[in-house]
RNA sequence: GGGCGUUUAGCUCAGUUGGUCAGAGCACCUCCCUUACAAGGAGGGAGUCGGGGGUUCGAAUCCCUCAACGCCCACCA
């Protein structure tokens, strides 16, 4: 180490030295081989590349990172690798963004495909269509080229990765372990086909799963609609249609009035439903029937539990579908399906069959074609012009179902799917697996209640085929009968050594490829997984299933997932179906759960909101050691607030922690001093400068060292229990006071002023506890640590052993942490007197009185010689004040400054009399 | 509608089984260029621990209740 660096030391440089250091010497690197219980592997979550960076990515990824490291202090080799998640819809929107292209299927594979010379920046309105391999080369490229810009970012910030061990959630691997999965899943009989009702995208044209879902508040309307009865066994009751619609006061009694908000799927009514307990419309269950408006189209009117008689008129209109109440209804009353939207959301051309009526066709021309919205502006112009709408249509605001990544209603659409059994529709799966999550320690605990909970609400079992391109295919073929239909229930199944394939282009044994979609050939799924499908599967993944049963054994189940609070029903909880079907097991033994960033205003960040900021920027400005310190503040799973102060905090910290080591290194002990007469700088060049314990005799020092242990105690008890957070405050709190008291008390001594061997003591003294200290802060500010490391130590600081209170403890004998207490009590008290008298620090007292409880002056007399150095105190006296039960107070006689202090207002406040005289 | 969490100084937050628990840092004010550190250092003022009840010798801490904020879930016609 040249003497330069450390004349001024600084935090600028540090990371790009470091980063390149350990790069080099592999030290993050996993060395396979080990047993199990040496281990420690992480499950890391594979960020998605597509988005964009922002400082969520740096506060969670920065805990993860804490646990890795104090893990490897303690002698586990950590199993740290880093995922890619590229595989999925928000990749397949970046790339049409960026090339300006859009995927179409039907087109072939074009080997001369150049890539758009405006990527990056492309405008055009019209997008270019692009075969579906052409169209994955183009999700692969730009997926590599983001995957950089993250490793970038995450070397940066310190990671220590193992950069060797990294994965795409779309790569052969993952494409492999995810069809391998799928077929042991189908075998077991934990994966499934149907053709039923599913929540469709009409913009992505793409089923989407339960987790996938959310609410967003819309403004919508109430249309009260009227629908006329008939049916040759209804008896009339005037008591029946009390409160059927009071505000009409309709003199015909063979009508029912409904209020919906979607009179756009009238055409689609399939029933009428009521609760069965409702008196106004229990006469007509079973018995009449029901014409809708304008279509004429009859339904019948039934009874269910569901319908709630204080909605509306109390009545529902049950269409094929409007939502999921209707799915329910339709398939407990077993109704008709009779669909009148596509799957691009548009209104079917043809005039459904089922509509008979010629007003009802002619009404139904005038949806055919239409979107959602313009349907239903129209179909409101249609029945006022029937007079089937009473008054007008009153708006409201409700919650609809949104896909997360959507912007348009879902709608419900019948469709062939595949699915895992996740417990939805299976109590006793559901139960288990509420039992793996008991098996798991969530940090912090509460956060089990939402992993239970989701269970709880689950509705039906886990969609899992997209139809989209960029993903895992769904590794089947079907049989094409005489007639060129697909025979579904009999799927071809490739062997697990032909996987992974795709299906689209490889041709199962038995057939070639003249035989795609040819009567008597084969057709392949068409449908890739849901990304979460692949994402369940990141243990499987990083952890060698079926490819490397050593790396297995010894990562497998893994013991911790870090992870955002956020994707507990989605990431979490489809890993934990995943690893109990495919290993019975839990897939790792600890859940540790990050909050989120809020900004200032306590909403969470987030780059639609236009705050978020570039995590670059913050590095470039306080450095990584300090961003991570930030970080590391914010407890598990408590959302924390954007905080530009702490990052200051966290930088001065670093800068402290320099200088400290700059000073405890700065001494020549007397057996390194002995030949270079009387040096006082240590030799520049000299490395691994020994640490003599036995040289520590003084009282002080040794005092300090055990409060020393006891603080390592805390710090491995807190990290033990994930608790960075708690580690970190407790490690900091010691580090000041070290510098503040500790430090400055032993100063004289190191400096000579009570000879050669209490220097030694003071040296070696502030030579082991930086030791220690730095190796503390080695998981929270590993650049900063590492570079005052190397000033006194060969290898790097992140393959040290953690610290160990024991030798410290050995050292300090029979002195205990508060003898250092009183000391630095005593020296903060005289310090006191000569601020509120406003006199230099370095002010002589010429006589000082302690008072205080007399345990507490015997401890202080056993360490005064350092108290009246530091305070350059000339003579003591202490006084045992009974009264005075917890502190020492001081009352100094201070002689005249040298020179006057710079304030005029030399005005003592309280306790001491700093009067001259 | 159900559930989870949060509420302590102007700000960001500690406060572990009830008893040195009224704390830290930032900000503010005063002082100090001191041989690790002026991007420093030494000091100081500042809070009805969200409100109300209860248990206890004693409550920020335990119980009940209310409120505000945030989040998760819910069948949203």
């Amino acid at each position: 180490m040249a003497a330069s660096n450390r004349d001024k030391p600084r935090l600028e440089g540090l990371e790009a030295k470091w980063d390149a250091k350990w790069e080099a010497s592999g030290i993050y690197h996993f060395a396979a081989g080990k047993p199990r219980h040496e281990v420690f592997s992480i499950d890391t979550p594979p960020p998605t590349v597509s988005g964009s960076l922002h400082v969520g990515h740096v506060f969670s990824y920065t805990h993860t990172d804490t646990i890795a490291r104090y893990r490897r202090m303690s002698g586990m080799e950590v199993f740290y690798p880093m995922g890619w998640d590229d595989n999925g819809l928000p990749t397949e929107r970046r790339v049409q963004n960026y090339y300006g292209v859009r995927c179409d299927p039907s087109l072939p594979y074009d080997h001369t495909f150049k890539i758009p010379a405006d990527a990056g920046n492309a405008t055009r309105r019209k997008q270019l269509a692009v075969s579906r391999p052409n169209f994955i080369e183009l999700c692969q490229l730009l997926a590599a080229q983001d995957e950089k810009v993250f490793e970038g970012l995450f070397r940066r910030l310190g990671l220590s990765v193992d950069w060797t061990r990294t994965y795409e959630t779309i790569n052969d691997d993952s494409r492999l372990v995810g069809q391998l999965a799928f077929l042991d899943n189908l075998a077991a009989g934990h994966a499934y086909q149907v053709e039923a009702p599913s929540l469709w995208d009409v913009t992505f044209q793409t089923a989407v799963a339960q987790a996938e879902l959310e609410d967003r508040e819309v403004p919508g309307a109430y249309h009260r609609l009227r629908f006329s009865i008939v049916g040759p066994d209804w008896v009339r009751s005037d008591s029946a249609l009390t409160g059927v619609c009071t505000d009409t006061r309709s003199a015909d009694a063979h009508e029912i009035w409904i209020d919906t908000t979607r009179p756009e799927l009238v055409p689609a009514c399939v029933a009428l439903v009521a609760h069965p307990d409702d008196d106004r419309y229990r006469s007509y269950f079973g018995r009449a029937r029901a014409i809708t408006p304008v279509f004429g189209v009859e339904v019948p009117i039934l009874a269910h539990e569901l319908a709630d008689p204080d909605k509306g008129t109390g009545i529902a209109m049950v269409c094929t579908f409007g939502d999921t109440t209707d799915v329910t209804w339709w398939r407990e009353l077993d109704l008709e399906a009779r669909t009148v939207i596509g799957r691009d959301g548009r209104f079917v051309l043809e005039a459904p069959d089922w509509i008979a009526a010629a007003d009802g066709r002619a009404a139904y021309a005038r949806l055919a074609g239409l979107g959602v919205r313009s349907a239903r502006s129209a179909i409101v112009e249609i029945f006022a012009e029937s007079a089937d709408m009473h008054g007008k249509p009153r708006p409201i605001t409700h919650p609809v179902k949104f896909f997360e990544k959507g912007d348009k209603p879902l709608e419900i659409v019948g469709s062939r799917q595949w699915y895992i059994r996740n417990g939805g529709r299976d109590a006793e799966l559901g139960a288990a697996l509420i039992k793996r999550g008991s098996e798991i320690d969530w940090v912090p605990s509460y956060m089990q209640t939402r992993y239970r909970s989701w269970i709880e609400g689950l509705n039906g079992d886990w969609l899992i085929s997209r139809q989209r391109f960029f993903g895992v295919p769904i590794p089947l073929w079907y049989p094409l009968d005489a007639d060129g239909e697909p025979i579904h229930g009999q799927p071809i199944v490739p062997s697990a050594d032909e996987l992974p394939i795709d299906p689209c282009t490889d041709v199962p044994v038995g057939y070639d490829e003249s035989q795609r979609g040819e009567p008597d050939g084969f057709v392949a799924d068409p449908d890739v997984m849901d990304t979460w499908a692949t994402s369940s599967l990141t243990p499987q993944i990083a952890c060698g299933w079926r490819r490397d049963a050593e790396l297995y054994a010894s990562t497998f189940p893994m013991d911790v997932r870090p992870q955002g609070h956020d994707i507990i029903r989605t990431w979490l909880f489809s890993t934990v179906v995943r690893a109990h079907f495919d290993a019975d097991t839990v897939p790792w033994r600890v859940a540790a759960i990050s909050g989120w960033i809020l900004d200032p205003d306590r909403k969470k960040m987030s780059k639609s909101k236009g705050n978020a900021l570039v995590p670059t920027e913050l590095l470039e400005r306080y450095g990584a050691d300090a961003v991570r310190y930030w970080a590391a503040s914010g407890r598990p799973g408590t959302d924390t607030a954007f905080d530009e102060g702490q990052m200051k905090i966290g930088r001065r910290l670093a800068i402290k922690l320099l200088n400290a080591s700059k000073f405890a290194g700065g001494f020549a002990t007397l057996d390194e001093s002995t030949n270079a007469n009387d040096s006082v700088t240590l030799n520049a060049t000299t490395h691994s400068v020994s640490i003599s314990p036995w040289l520590i005799t003084a009282t002080t020092d040794k005092s300090m060292l055990a409060r020393l242990a006891d603080l390592i105690d805390a710090a491995t008890e807190a990290f033990e229990a994930y608790d960075y957070a708690r580690a970190l405050e407790r490690i900091e709190a010691f580090f000041w006071w070290f510098t503040d008291n500790y430090m400055e008390l032993v100063k004289p001594r190191a400096y000579g002023e009570f000879g050669p061997d209490r220097a030694a003591s003071a040296v070696q003294g502030l030579r082991l506890a930086l030791s220690n200290i730095q190796r503390l802060f080695a998981p929270f500010l590993p650049f900063v640590a590492e570079e005052v490391w190397s000033w006194c130590n060969d290898g790097s600081i992140h393959v040290e052993a953690w610290p160990t209170p024991a030798p410290l403890r050995h050292v300090a004998g029979d002195i205990g942490a508060d003898v250092c207490e009183v000391a630095a009590e005593a020296l903060s008290a005289v310090r006191r007197t000569k601020s509120e008298a406003r006199c230099r620090l370095r002010t002589p007292v010429p006589r000082a009185k302690f008072s205080g409880p007399s345990h507490r002056l015997s401890l202080l007399s056993s360490v005064i010689e350092d108290v009246k150095a530091a305070g350059v105190i000339e003579s003591v006296e202490m006084l045992a004040d009974v009264n005075d039960l917890t502190n020492i107070t001081v009352d100094a006689r201070l002689e005249p400054p040298d020179t006057q202090p710079v304030s005029k207002t030399n005005q003592p406040t309280s306790g001491a009399d700093p009067s001259p005289t």
